[in-house]
DNA sequence: CTGAAAGCGCTTACAG
DNA sequence: CTGAAAGCGCTTACAG
């Protein structure tokens, strides 16, 4: 098999050897480096790592193949410079919830692993009078590529607003769609509390109570509507007294909870709409000496851990919060600002049946 | 109050409105137009934002008030370029907690907010075989300008040996002192693992049972011994066949405390060396039909959210995380080749006396 | 298909 | 105490 050899071909086996030979104090190659041991101009090298079809297909091969050879690997701070941008992707959240927080972040991790990018994460407060003012500088100062924003800063139109002034691309995870489709990922929360309602319908229950969420969460509003939604497929709604205002915290259910107890006549069943809630639910049950699901069935959202550590353990419509974040990143590598990307956009919770949850005595 | 002035003093409010007035396309002002507008050489903003002692007092005031004027912020990334190093903070970790790693960032972020530094997050797997070339990979492309490691990648010698030889600073979170004093935050879990024995000998406990954590954790080990030593205080002892592996997973506790029923005679209480497998025990209890702590008094470490999740809620030793956060970025940024770093680096478990343990029968 | 010049927004090294 | 020149490692804009 002989090598055919024109003129222009790199012999880059040679020209690595130099490089080795040459730098004994382990500097790191830039592209001036492999420029010239690839007798070309540098302008040629940049060609190579940003793909652009005007290189000969020969001189590609080469300056790859000395690249790898090498072991080159541009700066994403001088490429940053340059093309005025950077190779980080922010995520903006004030979500308490850590378990939900971990799980996203991996799963934008999922992503960008093979990428070249970074995760930088930005927690916010958004009941502080600078939040957009602080996110706005984050954003400008770190020149971040791109943004993903979950719930419920994800549903401040005024932090969107700036995103799209400064033309940063980002992905909004919602329960509902707030934006136009190739800046979504929804998670269609509304689903979940269908299924919960039908769940707990079909075990014969019928005097039925809900906790709801923080009022300011879109998806507290979405769970409610489809739990009662699902009620009213078979017949059944919840009355004004059933309905209690919890916060998405554990301390909340707890103290829900209580106050469910002393209900006349008291519901057979509570939908708390995320498991720190229904966790603190079962939690006031036990402290009261009763024992669920005996005293109270009790169905909860997300099935995060919290869900499986509890006793009894949760029957809950699972979020899918790794996917979900799996799902943001791509569509944020998707993203362009004309058309609308390929890959799906939206998540369904599932009910997750365990021991929670029982017919009525 | 006549204004005194000096030939050399800049009018910042007049240039300011020059600013405003040519800039109606809201273009970020750079460090050229700071000069320009200042009337001085770029050099001397550089050295006003660098806090070079080399400057004139007026100079640099009427700089610094110019800064804030036009709402100048110097480039992380192309200051960064000329550094040679970035703006970032990395984490990497490879805890499967995600309470403590949350809580981690907080306090690591709660450190960030008032520097102009991103925390990068980078997770990986110890047992991957390019465990260590990715995480050089990842330093060394980013140029972070320091890590912070928890537990257990904080124990993994070739990682802290790359950084050196990088010469980028860390900081390694562990139970004991691994390195040199300012490269660590010691956690003290010993300290834990003692106070839980006094607790459960106090008690009137004396057949006792341990679940120790992964092997290969350090905190598993020290957790360990800190209990041994604490009941040998007591005069009392685990014997071998109470001592349990679990791995730090709620699974195994839940494994585990199955096996725990079946000893013979069976222990009174049960240390589990973290707080998922304490919740595993209570579990196993639980689906035994037992009711704890009558059954069995079972004490867990961390005090993480699931702690108060759980019914009986756990008595369990208290890990600082967020401080442990804090600490660590603190000092990370007194690091110093040659001294030592003022600020703490211990933090102590602090034993938690919930509803999971009571007086033997 | 390829390259020389200028520039991204900062700093170092040198000179005064 | 201050500044002009060169450079960090890339890219854009232009020319061929």
């Amino acid at each position: 098999m002989g090598r055919h050899s024109k003129k222009s071909e790199i012999d880059f086996a040679a020209a690595a050897r130099t490089w080795a030979e040459n730098n004994k104090d382990g500097r790191k190659p830039t592209i001036n480096d492999v420029a010239r041991l690839a007798g070309v101009s540098k302008k040629t090298v940049s060609r190579v790592i940003n793909d652009s079809p005007l290189v000969n297909e020969a001189t590609r091969k080469g300056i790859n193949g000395l690249i790898k050879a090498i072991g080159y690997r541009p700066d994403p701070q001088a490429r940053g410079l340059a093309f005025r941008r950077s190779y980080l992707v922010g995520m903006i959240y004030d979500n308490p919830t850590p378990q939900y927080i971990v799980k996203i972040q991996l799963g934008i991790l999922d992503v960008l692993r093979k990428t070249g990018y970074e995760l930088v994460m930005h927690p916010c407060d958004r009941k502080s009078d600078t939040f957009i003012e602080d996110a706005r500088k984050f954003i400008e100062v770190s020149k971040l590529w791109g943004v993903i924003l979950t719930p419920s800063v994800s549903e401040d139109e005024r932090l969107a607003e700036v995103l799209r002034e400064i033309g940063v691309p980002y992905i909004r995870v919602a329960s509902i769609a707030l934006d136009m489709e190739r800046r979504m990922i929804i998670t269609n929360d509304r689903v979940g509390g269908r299924e919960a309602a039908h769940h707990l319908a079909k075990l014969g229950h019928t005097r039925i109570a809900l906790i709801a969420g923080r009022r300011s969460f879109r998806s507290s509003k979405e769970r409610r509507a489809g739990f009662e939604e699902g009620l009213a497929e078979f017949g059944l709604t919840v009355p004004p007294e059933y309905v209690l205002q919890g916060d998405y915290t554990f301390e909340s259910g707890l103290a829900l909870g209580a106050q469910i107890l002393d209900l006349d006549p008291p519901p057979t069943a509570v939908f708390a709409s995320n498991d720190e809630m229904a966790a603190g639910v079962l939690q006031a049950l036990h402290v009261a000496g009763q024992t669920p699901p005996d005293a109270l069935s009790v169905v909860g959202f997300d099935d995060f851990e919290t869900a499986t550590r509890v006793w009894p353990r949760l029957t809950t419509a699972r979020t899918p919060a790794r996917e979900i974040g799996r799902l943001a990143a791509e569509r944020l590598f998707e993203f362009d600002d004309d058309g609308a990307p390929g890959g799906p956009n939206q998540t369904t919770p599932r009910l997750i049946e365990r021991d929670s949850t029982r017919r009525p005595k």
